[in-house]
DNA sequence: TCGATATTTTTAGGATTATTGAAATATGGA
DNA sequence: TCCATATTTCAATAATCCTAAAAATATCGA
């Protein structure tokens, strides 16, 4: 992932709403959600979160394709996993043991840790 | 890392400068860098770096010390660590297989990845 | 203490961003 | 085709953020 995608990346992550709906997405799976499910679960506007679902489509974490009368999102999982290891490579560049602990915990295959709501 | 937290350090990673900034404070290492220096290598003036610095200390993400006449910037290890902790946790919570490509990598002992400038 | 240096705070502006409701668009079924 | 549903676009306002310049503060050496 190169800096100007990450920046755009944190920028999208950096707000509430969008935070939540990312989180939202994953939780959905490949499977995706539709936008109007998103605004529900959300507790937003249909527009507010139209608004919300295009920055973080066009910061690439997220895609769309039509169903039927839904437009269904979905998170996008290379993005994910291509800013953590940004912040992995670029921010703790030459001190790898900044991320031992993350990386640590990560990499164990106690995956309670993962469940956390 | 909760969730305030990490929006705050999502919100100040999302600025060039101060994404510069942390690359500059963590290759530092502990011993950290005076607000002088950081402004020489960052390439801004010493106003800008000041105000970007303390959005990055409110952040939680770096920290000052007093040192004779300087001011020395620290990046936060634990921080660092906690957000991408908390990508990978809340992010991923439910679908590990998403930060998989990412823990792989920083999981094996090929440190060449973690050296690129 | 005084002056020089380093850093921070303040201030003000201009530029983004968030939010809402109304209007517009696109889809599938009757 | 026409209607109901789902979503997006538009317009306006409020709020927040970024930046630079000037003023204020803190430290050290003479």
């Amino acid at each position: 992932m190169e800096e100007r995608q990450a920046l755009s990346a944190f920028a999208a992550l950096s707000q509430e709403t969008r935070l939540r709906i990312v989180r939202l997405l994953v939780q959905a799976g490949p499977a995706g959600m539709p936008a109007g499910a998103v605004a529900e679960a959300a507790g937003v506007s249909a527009s507010n979160v139209s608004f919300h679902l295009k920055e973080l489509t066009q910061a690439g974490l997220a895609s769309a394709k039509r169903e039927a009368r839904s437009i269904v999102y979905t998170a996008d999982y290379d993005a994910l996993s291509g800013l953590i290891q940004f912040l992995m490579r670029d921010c703790c560049a030459g001190h790898p043991d900044i991320c031992m602990p993350a990386t640590a915990s990560a990499c164990t295959s106690d995956s309670k840790e993962l469940s956390r709501a």
